[in-house]
RNA sequence: GCGCCCGUAGCUCAGCUGGAUAGAGCAACGGCCUUCUAAGCCGUCGGUCGCAGGUUCGAAUCCUGCCGGGCGUGCCA
């Protein structure tokens, strides 16, 4: 409806370019949904816009334009309002169609083909095997798969990628934290491992290990040398099992990978020798202090960054530009990066090293999301300790404690940009304070009403409540289906913008309009052509609210 | 010091590619279940949109400078 109104004013302004305004006039014609039902039902600022270049006054211009709207059958009104604001009332039949929409496209409602068959890949988690995924990774995982739903529901082709360090300085740690509790060491002897991870679970990879367990993750199986001297086996063992930890982490949590990626393979395929030895041709590096440099300060980074370290091994930002480069080579021209704002400084390393590699990768390539850190308050206090990890709250102890569904909307519903309180009695309460089951349970009451539909010996079709649609005029009726009609603008633009909280947002307020709505108006009424039509209404805002929480991975459960 | 993010109601946050009287939830207070699940609804209270300038017909939104908080600024990742 919105882009038949863009297309109106623009035929318009081409009628009016062919009279006396300028032929090079360009506008951008805006058109939005009003948010006071006393504007109409969409309004356009394009006289506005066009007041300086037309040097005439915006409500004058105005009258111009609706002057050479083309006529239509669906807008009843038009009004100039404000300082030159065209509003457009829609007649009723325009408002109603939205539900034949709804209820023909189904779990398709809100999707588009815009961007069809566009390969984009979506890296995101990419924790280390050294732990357990704590919080910031569940934001990371809640994010990023909430931004591979949209993508895929504008028609990108999504790989969803886990790169992993599965080599270098931490994993080494790692395999001495495991070696000194094989040896029945505490962190209070004097042998255990300078800065060595402290947390249970390194005990209990331990306990397996020496035990001979097997371990199968998504990408590794292993099986325990039993051998506390091996450190080679530790760390292989080590790093199986905790991917493996991790793996179940996800899954708890509805998060699915297409590939693992490991660092390791980038070493043992030569990639991180290919890449350096690029830099060194492309004239972008030099050697001081025994150690050598990329002059990443020719690509905007405020001081050169060391590349081999003195002790011969590589940054962590080599390796990096080395996957980053086989991510292009894949032909991806679309790469996202979901991943914690601590990290943001690799950044403009990478895009720099990717830039002094000439291989004809566009200036910054590729995209970032970045999200700010979580804190988790339970009892108006901060939580900082876990059990199983010691030093952090884990994404486990959360989808234990607070469930899947509400740990996944609360990591999603805000801006990633903004720093996240994850407040757990809120999380937890069963009760009006928490806003996933809110949602959850409008979606859950028109399921019970179809329920209770057949217990009356009642039914109801498409075709039936399709049809008596001019049933519906209250306002909280038009005030819905207003909503409904909202939701694929609502999609296509969370999806450009990488901003998967506003689908949290739209669903918040749909529902309350639901339940408002649900309150005032009974549905199963006992005149037929009413109760079919409200059941069309009420069946529709089910399907968006579904198709809404599908897209943040959150179930629609049909009863609460 | 420099870079990035944030600063909106007592608390947690929307709104920010400029638009019409600034929104929601929680908290506080008061109502609504013989009627489709009260995990709900209705109402009251609550804001100099950090501060000061600037751009504009119009600024919470854009620009500049301050102030406050977080993160980064490793030959850690």
């Amino acid at each position: 409806m919105k882009e038949e109104i863009v297309t109106l004013i623009e035929q318009a302004v081409a009628a009016l370019k062919a009279g006396d305004w300028p032929a090079d006039l360009e506008p951008k014609v805006q058109v939005e949904q009003t948010r006071d039902k006393s504007h109409g039902d969409f309004a356009s600022n394009v006289a506005m816009t066009l007041a300086k270049p037309l040097r005439s006054n915006p409500r004058a211009i105005a009258q111009q334009i609706i002057d050479a709207l083309p006529a239509n059958d669906l807008v009843s009104k038009t009004e100039i309002a404000g300082p030159g604001f065209i509003n457009f009332f829609l007649n009723a039949d325009a408002a109603t169609g939205i539900i034949n929409t709804v209820l023909a496209a189904g779990e398709s409602f809100g999707r588009s083909d815009s961007a069809a068959g566009k390969k984009v890949q979506v890296e995101f988690v990419s924790a280390n095997p050294t732990g357990p995924l704590h919080v910031g990774h569940g934001r990371g995982a809640a994010v990023g798969d909430a931004l591979c739903r949209l993508l895929e529901a504008t028609g990108h082709d999504v790989t969803r990628e886990f790169y992993y360090n599965d080599a270098g300085a931490q994993i080494d740690n790692l395999a001495k934290s495991v070696q000194a509790r094989c040896k029945g060491l505490g962190p209070d002897s004097p042998e255990w491992p300078e800065d060595g991870y402290r947390g249970q679970y390194i005990v209990d990879v331990a306990e397996s290990y020496m035990k001979g367990d097997k371990v199968d993750a998504e990408d590794k199986h292993v099986t325990g040398a039993a051998d506390a001297d091996n450190l080679e086996a530790i760390r292989d063992f080590a790093v199986a099992y905790l991917r493996r930890e991790q793996d179940l982490d996800l899954k708890a949590f509805g998060v699915d990978f297409d590939v693992y990626f490991l660092e390791s393979s980038l070493y043992e395929e030569g990639k991180v020798e290919e890449a350096v030895n690029t830099l060194i041709a492309n004239g972008y590096t030099y050697e001081k202090d025994d150690a050598l440099w990329l002059k990443t300060t020719d690509f905007g980074d405020d001081k050169d960054r060391v590349m081999r370290k003195r002790e011969g091994g590589y940054t962590y930002f080599v390796p990096d530009v080395a996957y980053h480069l086989n991510k292009w080579q894949r032909g991806f021209k679309t790469v996202i990066n979901e991943q914690g704002a601590d990290h943001h400084s690799t950044i403009t390393r990478v895009r720099a090293g990717l830039q002094a590699l000439n291989a004809g990768i566009p200036e910054g390539w590729p995209d970032y999301v970045l999200h700010q850190m979580v804190m988790v308050m339970r009892g108006g206090e901060e939580v900082k300790i876990s059990k199983r990890a010691g030093s952090y709250v884990t994404l486990r102890d959360l989808i234990d404690e607070v469930g899947r569904d509400a740990t996944r909307y609360f990591l999603v519903a805000r801006a990633p940009s903004s720093q996240l309180t994850f407040d757990i009695d809120l999380a937890i309460s069963q009760s009006n304070d928490n806003p996933v089951y809110y949602i959850q349970y409008a979606h859950a009451r028109v399921c019970s009403v179809i329920r209770k539909l057949a217990t009356q010996g009642w039914s109801w079709s498409v075709e039936s409540g399709c049809n008596t649609l001019d049933q519906l005029s209250a306002e909280a009726e038009l005030a819905l289906m207003k909503r409904l009609s909202a939701f694929p603008d609502v999609v296509a633009t969370a999806a450009a913008n990488f901003e998967p909280h506003t689908i949290a947002n739209y669903l918040r307020e749909l529902a309350g309009e639901f339940h408002s709505y649900y309150n005032s108006n009974k549905v199963l009424e006992d005149d037929e052509a009413l109760r079919n039509a409200r059941l069309a209404l009420s069946v529709a805002v089910r399907q968006v609210i579904a198709n809404g929480l599908s897209l943040l991975g959150v179930s629609a459960p049909e009863e609460m």
